[in-house]
DNA sequence: AGAATCATACCGACCGGTCGGTATTAATAA
DNA sequence: TTATTAATACCGACCGGTCGGTATGATTCT
């Protein structure tokens, strides 16, 4: 039967992703993720070939889990400010989805870091993101919603933001309403804080 | 000589923030370290008790750098909004300046996540600043050059677009003049992106 | 001399990965 | 249906090598 096999699997990638986010990945052994899924050590190098594959999963997995995001809270037909707003909104409402553990992307970007190849992985879909809402900011301005400013960096801008709540969300526990934070950062952005003469 | 000594305490030093920035602190040994500043396994262990103490150093070490540039970078008797503006430019030049490796800092975040002691040390600071700058921004408030916004809420978007712009940093190779990119992002953050109606 | 500094050889724990073998399931033949 | 064979999934002892740290002796400075 191949339901074991696969209940085997994920429960190795589960463990994985919990210590892999607690202790980082290279402080965590292979015994380790064993015996926290209950699966002896022949079972995950029958499924895996390296530690490193299990790494390399988790992350298109998350990657694939954040494409699929973006193209599910795409929304036509609105104004782009809203649409932006609540954008932030529903990435802020996975902020606080109890089965992602945010802290794994820290992994994911040290690991880039070091190595050439998840850097490749890691980064490159990001550059996608920054031309996504480039555009999207484009035609804000193209319709009148929003200011002339550079769309290119209003991007970078918009992509800095939400990469430091994420990691405001991994260090700063006392924030509890993510949805909230998120629309409201974003909203500040969006209005400005400087007083306007007239 | 004390020279001697202190000399090969920095290359250690130096060989260490190099080697964790490229390869990170686990897969960082220390006969690497000790090659790379040419010196020897004894000379190491006759100035840091552990491996972990040179991190902590650095990272300490780092901390007050950053504390450094803060009060240098405070200017009296600024409008707020100017004031924050110079602030970013500044620290946008920082992250132009060679001899800092940006990337030390997510060796410090990861091991932070890991690590409640290295937590304590490395995240408690951060809330330092924010507060610093919930002040300012309040000052702002008062003296009428800010629009009425929470100063809480303020600080928090100001220090998440930094921790951004620096995560960017590291990884996007294609920003060539940071003073400029930090002082446009922070005044897109000022002003705002929305076409106000009249 | 004597203390501080550095060099080298070495230890023992640990860890990723292997491997021979066993259990379980699927496929096929009787 | 049942017996037999093949394939897949799993087990856990073990190995080669790495790495942080130590012990001990040499060298250099005061």
């Amino acid at each position: 039967m191949q339901h074991r096999s696969e209940e085997t699997r994920n429960r190795i990638l589960e463990a994985s992703t919990h210590l892999f986010s607690k202790t980082g990945y290279d402080a965590t052994g292979v015994a380790e993720i064993c015996q926290e899924a209950g699966v002896s050590k022949g079972a995950f190098y029958h499924h895996f070939p390296t530690k490193q594959a299990v790494f390399n999963e988790l992350l298109n997995s998350y990657l694939s889990g954040i494409e699929n995001g973006f193209t599910e809270m795409r929304q036509e037909g609105k104004e782009v400010p809203q649409a932006i707003l609540q954008m932030a909104e529903i990435a802020g409402s996975l902020f606080q989805t109890a089965d992602i553990h945010l802290s794994i992307f820290l992994e994911f970007w040290t690991q880039a870091n070091h190595d050439p190849q998840v850097w490749e992985t890691a980064i490159a879909p990001y550059r996608r993101y920054q031309r996504y809402f480039a555009e999207m900011i484009q035609e804000g301005i193209d319709q009148g919603s929003l200011q002339p400013v550079d769309s290119q960096l209003a991007a970078r801008v918009l992509v800095s933001l939400a990469v430091g709540m994420l990691m405001q969300s991994i260090f700063d526990s006392s924030i509890k309403d993510w949805p909230t934070e998120a629309r409201q950062s974003m909203e500040l952005l969006l209005n400005g804080m400087v007083r306007r003469k007239i």
